[in-house]
DNA sequence: TGTGTTTCCTTTGATGTCCAACTAATTCTT
DNA sequence: AAGAATTAGTTGGACATCAAAGGAAACACA
């Protein structure tokens, strides 16, 4: 089978192994991943908007939205809508949101992260390096195609 | 910010094209992503049994299950209760199914797959690499922990 | 001022995803 | 052979996630 295959079932080792984390998350501190994330991210900026957490974490304002109703339900966060701009709506912690980010565990695995620190500096380096790599290769949608048609080999032509 | 959130948002960016992929797929040629692999899978080995399939796209059986609930539905996959030991349930696929996988796209954005294959060869096997690695580092969950507070500096202890 | 566009967020509807608990069937013990 | 333990798969409940559609508000410009 094609490295392309053994990378695709990686992919999801770790996709899935990210996902087992935000459970855990879940079970025994009560915050998900993403939610922890959003909450995070509030934490650093007060006041944010519903747009910049979405491009900060990656997901779509749609998710954020979800997340910001269960936070909220929980009396973790709030909304406080604009007064100047009655479109925008800026997030804010409760006194209950900021006790819990302050305790909050890492994002990902312990483990995996105690790992991560015992390599190399380069080591480290290389793998964030790569994992750019991949996601830039994954959302660059638009360009390339026809521009690179005339400079490379034309390799393979499948089927 | 520390490398370990670096890879983190290098690493959600992933996942999130990933999904886009899958929706897309959906979109554009009725099948998810996931839906695409387990019928990829079953057409590999007629008559494999759910918990394989689990184990080989790394999802969970009651994922599975869901999955085949939907292709079963659809008339693109079929389970058999096997007559010997009848817990287990053997997947096979419909001509309709069959049809379907037949033209199947790519699992992965078609641009990063053509892009992956202009890497050269040792760049592809790195980046493979790396990924194994990281997905060991994760889910290798319950190794570690006492066996090594021996040998190791015991850096830290939490609160 | 009025109409059209853009921006920001939310709602809706569909998957995917898991765990925990459950049923059913098989195998192991004594 | 009865009861216990294991294995296979499903169900129920909870979150995450997105695109598309739907407001509401601000802007733009005639």
């Amino acid at each position: 089978m094609g490295k392309e295959e053994e990378l695709l079932v990686a992919l999801r080792r770790v996709i899935r192994a990210v996902d087992l984390r935000s459970k855990q998350l879940s079970k025994h501190f009560g915050l998900t991943g993403p939610q922890l994330l959003v909450m995070q991210n509030i934490q650093e900026k007060p006041g944010i908007m519903v747009r910049e957490i979405a491009d900060n974490i990656n997901l779509s304002p749609a998710t954020i939205t979800n997340i910001l109703d269960r936070l909220e339900a929980r009396d973790l966060a709030k909304r406080i809508r604009s007064t100047t701009d009655k479109r925008k709506v800026g997030v804010f912690l409760t006194e209950r949101g900021k006790a819990a980010v302050q305790d909050s565990p890492r994002p990902l695995q312990e483990h995996f992260v105690d790992r991560f620190h015992q390599l190399k500096e380069w080591e480290q380096s290389q793998m964030v390096a790569t994992m750019q790599r991949i996601a830039t290769m994954m959302d660059a949608e638009d360009i390339d195609a026809s521009p690179f048609l005339e400079l490379g080999s034309i390799s393979e032509k499948n089927s």
